[in-house]
DNA sequence: CATTACCAAGCAAGCGCTAGGTTTGTAAAG
DNA sequence: CTTTACAAACCTAGCGCTTGCTTGGTAATG
């Protein structure tokens, strides 16, 4: 996030919404996480809500960016499959974990246009990882009676718990995890 | 859940919950989603608080004996395996599926002492998943370079996630995830 | 001298929860 | 049978507090 006052803020609204979600954190917590009084959040977001539709919509078109430069790297179908798992990874476990969670966990406080629009970009992303898995299973490296939409989504949650457990303190580094999830998901590849 | 005021008022708690959250749930709601005046709510419960406690308690008991039950009828490691996955899907998919979201996704509102209650009926269920993988392990279903517990954490959110976007109309019944998932999980025993 | 960033004060609405009284179901006592 | 007793279930009314947000003004920057 850029060093601006209302970068400062999204900073600061991704860390309390995922702490405390997004009902129980007020204007008035956010504001003394910036210095700021509560009242001068409404110069920089027309609502509460709109703080929150930023924060995701922010994490999103990271994330999708990650994803890309993650596969112009990578060549073969089954290097891509890593990659993507480790660019998720990074994106659930890493400096954009606590957006990420908030998009998880705060999505049902969103209204209805907001929850549209960002899906459409949640799609995009979700794009990616399924051209790469269509293409890994026609290049047999993915067992021709697998769905590779259950499978994604099947990964994805696994991915996703990730942001729930792991400490990148532990004994277990980002990399060894991808592999072991590459491993149980994809064990035809190795 | 039994047909008593407390019990109605704990099914319409979790319905609601898992649909716009606690904080976004007010006791108003609640109580005319079961036909009575809001402050009646307070005869049964002494806090809002305390009947999120008991939907989350009461769906943690209820699938402990779930996963329990499925035990018993189950032989081999590798029908353990399966059972245990056909077991947690049917609580996540199932009847229980939205107070399995609740207790995911409002964790957080609960106060410090009602988490450690439950934590600790949570980890009785784990266990019950633990001793079955390193059993699984010692007898080969699983390879010995894989840790039991990254393994459930990974299956766990695979799981988890399907709350999210299984719905039971579709095409897929649970038993055909189930074994997709156990075929993701555990190509060895296969 | 406009733009950006902020403060000070407070409003209207909604919140969880309480107090005190009323109804309803049940079962023993007369 | 009827009466009495009593607790569980519920209602009415509203208190005290917090919430998101507004308004009208000030200070600093370029």
């Amino acid at each position: 996030m850029e060093n601006t006052p209302r970068g400062r803020l999204l900073a600061a609204a991704a860390h309390l919404f995922r702490m405390k979600g997004f009902e129980r954190t007020t204007v008035r917590d956010l504001a003394q996480e910036v210095g700021i009084q509560s009242g001068s959040i409404f110069h920089h977001f027309k609502t509460k809500e709109e703080i929150l539709r930023c924060v995701m919509e922010e994490v999103i078109h990271l994330n999708t960016e990650r994803l890309r430069a993650s596969m112009a790297k990578a060549n073969s179908p089954q290097e891509k499959l890593y990659e993507l798992i480790r660019a998720e990874l990074n994106s659930i476990v890493g400096e954009t974990g606590e957006a990420m969670a908030v998009l998880i966990f705060e999505w049902r406080c969103l209204k209805e246009d907001s929850q549209q629009y960002l899906l459409e970009l949640r799609n995009h992303y979700e794009r990616i990882w399924l051209n790469v898995l269509e293409e890994a299973k026609i290049e047999g490296q993915i067992a021709a009676d697998r769905d590779v939409v259950v499978l994604r989504r099947l990964l994805g949650g696994a991915l996703a718990w990730s942001n729930y457990w792991y400490r990148s303190e532990g004994k277990l580094d980002i990399d060894q995890l991808a592999k072991q999830t590459l491993y149980m998901a994809f064990p035809e590849g190795l």
